[in-house]
RNA sequence: GGCGGGGUAGCCAAGUGGUAAGGCAGGGCUCUGCAAAAGCCUUAUGCGUCGGUUCGAUUCCGACCCUCGCCUCCA
């Protein structure tokens, strides 16, 4: 089956086909972190929805060539680097260092590529230059340079393509800064901020004077230099539709480097924001929390993950602490199975494949209905536990179920769980305490459970067995 | 004001013109010396409200209520 996706810019599921016809290359731009704090909860589910995307891509056949921008030059972290008196590089390389921490932490597989805004000035500057050449961007008095969207317009382009723009009746200019008022046209964007004192030593020259990049331009200066003119996906939150995708649009196509009839990008994927505890993210409310934060209230990285990637990508998620807990119990009931599963299994070979991998696809071939998928995912393992515990599946069969596991999880990301290794000190216990229960010592036996479950270890008496377990904090 | 999402069980969340996936929590049971752990079973005459279309609506249409987002900082 073929996978469907919700395309922003034709409003609509479409069946994904590559513009490439050379093989199976699938090109796809992600908007990356700006780089002036941790990333935030709702940030993170963006990235993990585009971490599905690639992994599922790849799960499909195709060869994703993944590019993610670091913005290193904005506004905000002009700001702090003015406040912190760091050297710029110093001050975004702590955060980019933590982003990469943190998306190892939830197993979102590396981007091939993370180009800076910082180090492709160059290609930036160039991209202006092309957009001043052909007419359609200016410098105004203020020394910055901006787009002109009537100008593109004039040019045959359209602009609000992502989505219906109402210039009329749209509120423009509630939260214009007064000191832009340097444009012509109020729905103009800057291609490049000339320099302010506050911008201290970050600034680069340019044929148009000292300054840095706007905000939009990195994007399509960035992911057309690495991807071409033209590519098959970009992503990001569905806050950046408008302006920054739109502005993308009209920089990039503005720029005319696309054959004829090509658009800058043939598929938009936006991910829906998250609320915390019902209730839109902010620091006042004490729900904001980002990744770290959440880890130091001891949840583990694949628990957030899972819980983040619950619900589709285009509804809002409602992300709470209860709702952590309710993850954790739910892997913990996946992970129980699994551990059966290989304990089964041994050295068997895989026998014939269950119908799980096809129920998978099939939900995520479906605008990524990764709902459906995990319910696919659950009802396995419910029919794979009824089967254990009536001994219906033999060694082959688990190994195929788990070879099947192995699949879809290369997708999902979430993990199985490792073989832990059991202490001897703890199997000692564990053996004197089922000595004592033979001897119907009971409150001997008793006794050494104490002891187990008091170093951190739960006894699971299965008719199989007993065996221990690591209580999960 | 313009544009766009949503309202499905105690909580989270899929889905469908033909009678509601899945997870968590709750209840019952199995196993056990007792427990625990684990597992199985079970849990919405109901899908924001009111109308309409239809043999049949949670699904389609209309109105209304509530809620969230975007409208040049934003994942």
């Amino acid at each position: 089956m073929a996978l469907r996706l919700f395309n922003t810019l034709t409003h609509s599921v479409q069946e994904f086909v590559p513009l490439s016809q050379d093989g199976n290359k699938v090109r796809m731009y992600c908007c990356g972190p700006t780089v002036y704090d941790f990333a935030h909860i709702g940030n993170w589910r963006t990235f993990i929805f585009g971490d599905l995307v690639r992994r599922y891509l790849e799960f499909k056949g195709w060869a994703v060539q993944h590019v993610m921008n670091i913005t290193d030059v904005d506004d905000k972290i002009l700001k702090r680097v003015h406040e912190t008196k760091m050297p710029l590089r110093e001050f975004t390389g702590k955060f980019e260092a933590a982003f990469m921490e943190d998306l190892k932490t939830l197993n979102c597989r590396a981007p091939h590529q993370t180009p800076r805004a910082s180090e492709h000035i160059p290609e930036i500057i160039a991209l202006i230059e092309k957009l001043v050449l052909r007419g359609l961007a200016y410098k105004a008095p203020d020394g910055s340079v901006y787009f002109s969207i009537e100008k593109y317009r004039d040019s045959g382009c359209e602009y609000g393509q992502l989505v219906k723009l109402n210039f009329d009746e749209m509120r423009i200019g509630e939260r214009v800064r007064s000191d832009e008022y340097a444009k012509e046209a109020i729905g103009d964007f800057a291609l490049w901020k000339a320099k302010t004192p506050a911008d201290g030593a970050v600034f680069w020259p340019s044929p148009w004077g000292d300054g840095r990049p706007g905000w939009h331009i990195e994007c399509s200066a960035m992911s057309m230099s690495f991807l071409g003119p033209s590519f098959d996906l970009h992503l990001g939150g569905e806050d950046l539709i408008f302006p920054h995708h739109e502005d993308e649009i009209a920089q990039s196509e503005g720029a005319g480097g696309q054959a004829k009839g090509q658009h800058f990008v043939k598929y938009w994927l936006h991910g829906a924001h998250l609320l915390v505890e019902g209730r839109k993210m902010s620091k006042s409310l004490g729900n904001f929390f980002t990744l770290r934060d959440l880890l130091a209230k001891g949840f583990a990285g694949r628990e957030i993950r899972y819980l983040l990637l619950t619900a589709h990508y285009r509804e809002t998620f409602n992300f709470t602490l209860e709702g952590l807990q309710a993850a954790r119990t739910s892997l913990q009931r996946l992970d129980e199975c699994l551990t059966k599963l290989r304990e089964l299994a041994g050295n068997a070979t895989a026998g014939a494949a269950p119908p799980l991998l096809q129920q998978f696809s099939e939900a995520l071939d479906d605008d990524l209905n990764i709902s459906g998928a995990w319910g696919a995912v659950f009802e396995w393992v419910r029919d794979t536990n009824r089967k254990l515990s009536e001994n219906a599946l033999d060694a082959p069969a688990a190994a195929a179920a788990l070879t099947a596991w192995k699949k879809l999880d290369s997708v999902t990301g979430v993990g199985a769980p490792e073989d832990l290794e059991v202490p001897s000190e703890i199997t000692a216990l564990l053996e004197a305490r089922q000595a004592a229960r033979k001897a119907k010592e009971f409150k001997r036996a008793d006794t050494l459970r104490d002891e187990l479950k008091a170093q951190g270890w739960v006894i699971e008496d299965t008719p199989k067995g007993a065996r221990v377990k690591k209580i999960n904090i």
